[in-house]
DNA sequence: CGGCTGATTGAGCGTCGTCAATTCAGGTGG
DNA sequence: CCACCTGAATTGACGACGCTCAATCAGCCG
């Protein structure tokens, strides 16, 4: 499951702007001719506003699978936009315990948690080759002070992430293995499908003590409930490729239909 | 534990201002004059914003213990800072599940949720018998995008709820139930003590049913961890009264010392 | 092909949930 | 003032779900 044809006009880079100390920087495309902008930042934004915000988001940075976006503890400059690419968020403990607090693909921010406290307090770590739009915070504000839509739209995005991390504090609080599980795959295909993927056939990005952190499960458990799934015709599994059987079965796992 | 000398100077309220459908109104107290602005919205604003920010900040609203302040699904115009009071919040499954996502004091900000998609998506219940100031949120953006300061505040307002809401995942995903109590523990007498109150006594103004929700336990567990933390000379526990014994043993009881 | 990482599967155990009985605190009414 | 009632908290016995430890298997890349 290649990355689609979402990527539209690619063009040569030119020189990074404003002096800003982005590792690798790379392409160039205009968040008005990008195909996320229906599920990014520039949703809702007029023309002009669009425009603005072209000359904002300046820069790319390409991110190789198993690198670092940014790190816990680094300052905080920018938010980023994935614009290819698959990437985990996690934090660690002080003893090294971590948890991997989320996924992000296409379309989706990171970069949020750094505004707090002027520095990073999670790792965002690509799953995949990635590319991500860098979008300089301080820039970002003054945008949204002129444009209502621009600060709108980022608080919605704030929001949004506050009650998506009230439903994995649901699921974590209140769900069990299975029903975890179930929850995460169809959250997954959902997203998928904004994004023009099939809702039936996906391939993780991630490995199974990934998801397993992610869910609060051990590795094991996670492999053991894929292998339950597909006895119980739920799903297909191979490896890391799925395939969704029986969509409305999981989703009635989610809502305890297991009493 | 009564609420301290924190209320200052409260006056009778004028007639709501701007036709906000708000439903009890009670005093008013300006910002500026608030012991809480260090601690809430106000922090790190100039003078002038200040004034501008007390114009906002034009009603009140109290709320009796076991009210709601709101309830997910209802419309969502203002955000709320608790001036005096406790609260939960809480998200509920479709299948009546539900799960406490956060306990909320003095200075703290409510509603955020609601942002993403115009409707709260969880509800908010006073524990105790609360005031609230209420921050109509169109107003609010309005004069963000006047005042950097202001902008800035609520940003990292935001998104130190996000910082938060991971930290509970990190909790929930990881921690066996000692650890997890030990750590709630340790977060509230650190916010209390930050609003003037001892750092060794509490009371708790949640059920034990109400912590297990929130940690993800049930009300039996919470219950026997507390007698076990009291055998252990850690705390003592008298119903809801909370007396931290050991400090430094429940910190190291957060860091994985159990091994 | 060999070595490596990730995934699967099994056996046994531990933590926490379930069910149930009892105690305790606070409020109400006789 | 005490008996009563209700909701919350405590404590015990038992069982299940998921974790631990371990062996095996499947891909992947040098």
């Amino acid at each position: 499951m290649p990355t689609t044809e979402v990527i539209a006009s690619i063009q040569p880079s030119p020189p990074p702007v404003g002096g800003h100390t982005e590792r690798n920087c790379a392409f160039k495309v205009a968040c008005s001719s990008c195909n996320l902008r229906e599920l990014c930042l520039p949703l809702g934004l007029t023309t002009q506003e669009l425009e603005r915000l072209d000359k904002l988001v300046a820069t790319r940075r390409s991110v190789r699978r198993g690198d670092a976006l940014f790190r816990a503890g680094e300052p905080f400059q920018s938010l980023y936009a994935v614009r290819t690419g698959f990437f985990k968020t996690c934090v660690s403990a002080e003893d090294g315990r971590d948890q991997v607090t989320g996924f992000q693909m296409a379309g989706e921010l990171l970069g949020l948690d750094g505004i707090s406290g002027d520095s990073h307090s999670c790792d965002a770590v690509a799953l995949e080759d990635s590319q991500v739009c860098v979008i300089p915070f301080a820039d970002l504000e003054r945008l949204s002070r002129e444009f209502v839509d621009l600060q709108r739209q980022f608080h919605k995005i704030m929001s949004r992430e506050i009650v998506r991390d009230h439903g994995v504090m649901l699921l974590l609080g209140s769900m069990r293995a299975e029903e975890r599980l179930a929850a995460f795959l169809l959250n997954l295909t959902q997203r998928l499908q904004a994004r023009g993927f099939s809702p039936s056939a996906l391939v993780l990005r991630m490995t199974r003590e990934e998801i397993g952190s992610y869910l609060g499960l051990k590795l094991e458990t996670v492999s053991r409930t894929f292998s339950k799934f597909q006895d119980d015709g739920l799903l297909e599994v191979k490896q890391r490729h799925i395939r969704i059987l029986d969509q409305a079965g999981l989703q009635q796992l989610v809502n305890g239909a297991t009493c």
